[in-house]
DNA sequence: TCTGGGGTCCTAGGACCC
DNA sequence: TCTGGGGTCCTAGGACCC
């Protein structure tokens, strides 16, 4: 092979994949969206994000703009559906669960993929059919499995199972034909820009990918791609983390459902982002260091005037105070507000999150008052106990204008006893 | 009219220091 | 006319992922 890498034949790792996962986990409720084109859009009901094989059959890109493709939907009678995170977040946390019984160390990597690892299992292609079929069994959900000694093998063993409609499939690293048959884009962490220069190099598939000299790649796609290639070929550099490390930053931004023009409702929508991206933080037991703001006008909108601009700032201690970070967050905005544009998006990132056990000392000193703690206190478990209805900050305004559309949202049918299916 | 949201990692280059 | 070099730290931007 002259590649010099060996594969090794110490681990194999599965990827479980969920298929199509929130067409899916719609038709879980309602069957008969069975065998019928359908798709769940973006939030603001901007673009499609998930497709049934019938919706990708009829033609309809992934992430394609909805007002592009209305009138192919509308003609083909395709069953369009917004957003319902609700409803995905707690079908994915239903399908690790079945996963977790089969392979106790698994990674849950994303809201429908999880890694597990089946090192050591003997007839690993026997084991992944059955989980598949338990999955199906106990949710609903419709999942494929990639077999491969490292993650980036598995997860193109996935890729090759849902292009052959299998279900599950393996990959070795040594397998010409199949890693041919896996274009130079198919292959994780190859994407847009990195395929346009690789396939200049004449790099048009796995195979030749894994086959290049290393320093070509690392020139192309520094010591990232190299990682890629080096685990294409067996040679195992991304572990499985069965413990999510801690979150850096966090972020909570919408596209607003009309343009906003008004200082006014800008600061009533970025107050709002800011106290939505700090009850996360809250609920992870962190506390923030420094916070930044964007807004931005419509970049689609080339006959309109453009501005788009971001402030940053570090506190000068860490907290989780929603009022100090809503009033720093109004800052930042106020301070790069330009009068007279159309904007159509803003957000809040809160930056460096650390432990709150860090805090020690500060607890009783003036920012944390126990007094101003106790009433922030209060006013979120109200907010978590009896939603926005319950307490809400000033600052968040009851106009909102600007809040995006969802129009056809499905009921939250296992979050939301208001909205649980009812059986006849 | 209408174009998602939330992350990570890496690198180049500027500021600053000695 | 001549105008260092090497280190660190930080940030912005680019690339990727789902």
């Amino acid at each position: 092979m002259g590649s010099g890498y060996q594969c090794s034949p110490f681990s194999l790792i599965a990827l479980a994949d969920c298929n199509n996962f929130y067409v899916s986990c719609e038709r879980v409720f309602r069957p008969s969206l069975d065998k019928r084109p359908v798709i769940v859009l973006s939030n603001n009901d901007g673009c499609a994000v998930a497709r049934s094989n019938e919706a990708k059959a009829i033609g309809i890109p992934m992430g394609a703009p909805y007002h592009q493709i209305r009138n192919l939907c509308e003609r083909n009678g395709v069953v369009v559906l917004s957003s319902n995170y609700e409803l995905y977040g707690d079908m994915s946390s239903r399908v690790v669960s079945v996963l977790a019984r089969f392979a106790p160390e698994l990674e849950v990597y994303s809201i429908d993929e999880s890694f597990l690892d089946l090192t050591g299992v003997t007839n690993p292609l026997d084991i992944s059919i059955r989980i598949r079929d338990q999955v199906k069994k106990w949710t609903g959900i419709p999942i494929s499995i990639g077999l491969g000694s490292t993650k980036t093998l598995a997860k193109a063993a996935n890729r090759l199972a849902k292009k052959k409609g299998t279900g599950c499939s393996m990959i070795h690293c040594g397998d010409e034909k199949i890693l041919r048959s896996l274009t130079i884009e198919d292959v994780w962490g190859v994407g847009r820009r990195l395929s346009v220069r690789l396939r200049r190099i004449g790099v048009l598939n796995a195979w030749d990918f894994a086959r290049v000299p290393s320093a070509s790649i690392r020139a192309i796609g520094g010591v990232t791609l190299e990682r890629t290639q080096r685990e294409l070929a067996g040679v195992s550099c991304l572990e499985l983390e069965e413990v999510a490390p801690p979150r850096k930053n966090t972020c909570c931004s919408r596209s607003f459902g009309k343009p906003v023009i008004d200082l006014e409702e800008l600061e009533e929508a970025v107050a709002n982002y800011a106290i939505r991206a700090t009850r996360k933080v809250r609920s992870e037991g962190s506390l923030v260091s420094g916070l930044q703001v964007f807004i931005m006008t419509n970049r689609f909108r080339e006959d309109q005037p453009q501005y788009a601009n971001s402030r940053t700032l570090t506190l000068d201690e860490p907290t989780d105070d929603p009022i100090r970070i809503v009033q720093n967050a109004k800052r930042l905005l106020r301070s790069m507000f330009r009068p007279g544009y159309a904007y159509k998006k803003a957000g809040v990132i809160l930056l460096d999150l650390v432990s709150s056990s860090f805090r020690q000392g500060l607890l009783f000193e003036e920012h944390g008052s126990s007094r101003r703690s106790e009433f922030v206190n209060a006013v979120e478990e109200a907010a978590s106990r009896y939603g926005a209805g319950g307490a809400f900050w000033g600052g968040q305004g009851i106009g909102k204008q600007w809040r995006m559309r969802r129009e056809m949202r499905t009921p939250r049918y296992t979050t939301d006893w208001n909205e649980i299916l009812e059986v006849e």
